[in-house]
DNA sequence: AGTGTTACTATCATTTCGGTAGTTATGTTA
DNA sequence: TAACATAACTACCGAAATGATAGTAACACT
């Protein structure tokens, strides 16, 4: 897993994966769209070493999905902060989330609502043109010209 | 990251990636997506060590989203092919793919097309009930009571 | 001065990874 | 029939990553 062989790769997925290829990352994710910003938050809710979030964060904040905020000069801290490209990780979040429910869904499971209407999310991906769900009809994959 | 500890977890992110938590096993799913079945297939594609390559496969027909094929009787041999659970892991896979290629789109991509209409396919999040886009709205965490 | 808070860094045993070589069971070729 | 090829592994080992605990730095509070 060499994340400059992978950033090479045509392929869209393995793009992402160069970095976010470890369940701390996307559980750090995860947090900070349900609203933690801070390292002893984190920490205490996902139960990972302080090392070990170090560095996570480090990279997170390094490939522009999470930025760090002074939210106090004396004493100085920095709390972390999701960048439009962190934001814009949430539907990875949600589907992972809908592929969890229905296959590992024993026992009782958080629920996710619209905050207004209270009614219960329910994702699903489609084709944004045709509107039809994804896996419904056969694709086919394309490789790039050689350069 | 403790498979038991995570499976306990109420969260259906966390339960997904309890197993699910790394590049391999996505990128093997990614390809068993795309067509490939054998062993040596994957070893090839992926670029990855024999000893990595059994124990992802065999975690990801443990855990049921591949299942082992007899597909030759003598010499005896064996494929993975997709199970249900794993045919549903698709859209967590083009969600990654559409933000690779949003955030990490640089230079060539491989492109993914409706195989009958040639179109390409733009995969989007939307809720079930309401079409609306997974993150336009503000969401509220429920935890489930406490057993 | 002593204690508490927050965000770390340092250390180290254990685990996992990545790469190479070898194995098993068989078909194919000379 | 001996040698080679193929597919799907297993064994091994040095290197890297993980997880757990302890310690540090910069302050505030009492």
């Amino acid at each position: 897993m060499n994340d400059k062989n992978i950033c090479d790769d045509p392929c869209p997925i393995a793009r992402c994966l160069a970095f976010l290829g470890d369940a701390w990352s996307l559980l750090i994710l995860r947090d900070a769209h349900f609203g933690l910003t801070r390292f002893d938050q984190f920490r205490k809710n996902l139960g990972i070493g302080p090392a070990i979030l170090t560095r996570r964060l480090a990279t997170l904040t390094a490939e522009g999905l999470l930025e760090k905020r002074l939210y106090s000069e004396r004493p100085p801290r920095e709390e972390y902060v999701l960048t439009a490209a962190g934001r814009d990780f949430l539907p990875v979040l949600f589907t992972m989330g809908a592929w969890g429910r229905q296959y590992r869904g024993e026992g009782q499971l958080v629920r996710i609502l619209d905050a207004e209407t209270g009614a219960e999310i329910r994702p699903v991906l489609v084709d944004e043109v045709t509107g039809i769900k994804i896996g419904n009809r056969p694709i086919r994959i394309v490789e790039p010209d050689g350069d």
